[in-house]
DNA sequence: GATATTACTTTCCCTTTGGATAGCGCTATC
DNA sequence: GATAGCGCTATCCAAAGGGAAAGTAATATC
């Protein structure tokens, strides 16, 4: 294990990762951004039960931590296009341990 | 990339985790289970800031999802005993993919 | 007999969150 | 000229979250 556990400095960056991350909409919305770009109105669409006020504040606080880039295109009616940045690719291995140990987590505790 | 971007399966196990994870204290607590059992009052010392309701209830919720076991002794104060699960520790590479993208982070936008 | 100890629970209260709903600005379509 | 489309923002209000502080049980210690 290179993760020491009870390390207090580790603890610390695993807060500051949960700090950026909070909350149960940011991760989903990333995860549908990696795939492709997308417009406000097709990540509400695919991020259940989201309202549109909080889509509006998860992607203003994602934008802030440079894990995604909002493009504006001065059409009408307005078009938006957020894509994901590099930065928030960096997550990429963090989703997938959370998509295996979800799936292991529904096997042994939801689904049964 | 084994994870499929936008892939809906692959959200809803995501999706899974985040439920069983939710809020800025459980991996927190996790993470401090790992190193060595303890009691209720040293998890208190060793998560800064969390209140005593808090830290109840998420162990409640932690115990719920058998991420950690909760052991009584019959003795005076009352002894009690948290230790982390095997399911619990099957978190270990989520919590060390999100230590490593923690550092990232820091490096990139907290700590300039 | 006052005090300390542990692992909580309870109460009070304030802040934050979150849903529902409506509106705006401009164009195209019916 | 009514309506729909997009990407929000604003308002209102109910519900939930979370902090501070005190209480409880039984024993040991001073």
């Amino acid at each position: 294990m290179l993760t020491k556990g009870g390390c207090p400095k580790t603890a610390l960056s695993i807060k500051d990762a949960l700090e950026a991350l909070e909350g149960r909409w940011k991760l989903l919305i990333l995860f549908s951004l990696s795939a492709e770009n997308k417009r406000f109105k097709q990540i509400s669409k695919e991020v259940p039960g989201i309202t549109d006020k909080t889509l509006s504040k998860e992607l203003k606080s994602l934008e802030a931590n440079k894990l995604i880039k909002r493009d504006v295109y001065n059409t009408f009616p307005p078009t938006v296009e957020y894509s994901i940045t590099s930065h928030g690719k960096s997550l990429e291995k963090v989703m997938e341990e959370l998509h295996y140990w979800g799936l292991l987590h529904r096997k042994k505790i939801i689904g049964k």
